[in-house]
DNA sequence: TTTATATATCGCCATATATCGATTTATGGA
DNA sequence: TCCATAAATCGATATATGGCGATATATAAA
């Protein structure tokens, strides 16, 4: 029960979900998603480390940057099934669309360091 | 989104999803509902209002009492979904199993008035 | 019509959550 | 070694949530 709700809790905030779904595009690191979402930096750590918590998001680091993935959650049922379904779902969400046709042009490059 | 998220909320409570878990096996009124869960009644409408909200559950009044069930979400593509899904879920709880296990014993004509 | 009872609503309180700015930590480059 | 920068953590604050008891509403029975 307690990972269940946990993942439940994850999902019921709309910045963690455009999180999620943005991800279904590729790895982004904080600073990326800090533009696409247009939150503190602070504030999006936190949004990851919930999401973390509930398994359904991984990282790995690359130098100075910590690049976040959708979990691969083959031993994790609800992660599993809520991700798949998060993959049809939302797509035309006003939020995730415009956050989502930002992406392209979103560059860690040009947005962090020089 | 915003039905997405009201969803997520629901089911974010424990003594929510027991509430769901308990109505998979029948339609279940107030009284019976705050003998299973051991919540003051006032407690039970609250979370039965937003376990509405969500169209996660419907209800029609018998007399005196309400009968609450789940929705039938034809229409409702996220609830039909977690619905389904919770069915193949949580069985196994240690809260749903002991409430699920009372189910039988629980009648609302010994319960509430005579 | 009065009374009893099932449910809903209200008001209050304690705790949880989302957000930010400031600070700390970690990594890469000078 | 020292500095710049990405990310994490801390501290504060405003709002949301879960719980209760008290009250209001609705239905059935007397």
């Amino acid at each position: 029960m307690r990972d269940f709700i946990k993942i439940m809790k994850a999902l019921s905030d709309q910045n963690r979900v455009v999180i999620l779904k943005l991800l279904q595009q590729r790895e982004l690191c904080v600073c990326e998603l800090r533009e696409l979402l247009g939150l503190a930096q602070s504030t999006v750590s936190k949004h990851l480390k919930i999401l973390e918590g509930a398994r359904l998001i991984d990282y790995s680091k690359d130098g100075q940057w910590v690049n976040y993935r959708l979990a691969d959650s083959e031993d994790n049922p609800y992660a599993a099934a809520l991700l798949e379904n998060l993959k049809q779902w939302l797509d035309n969400d006003q939020r995730v669309a415009e956050a989502a046709s930002r992406l392209p042009f979103v560059d860690r490059s040009t947005l962090c360091g020089r």
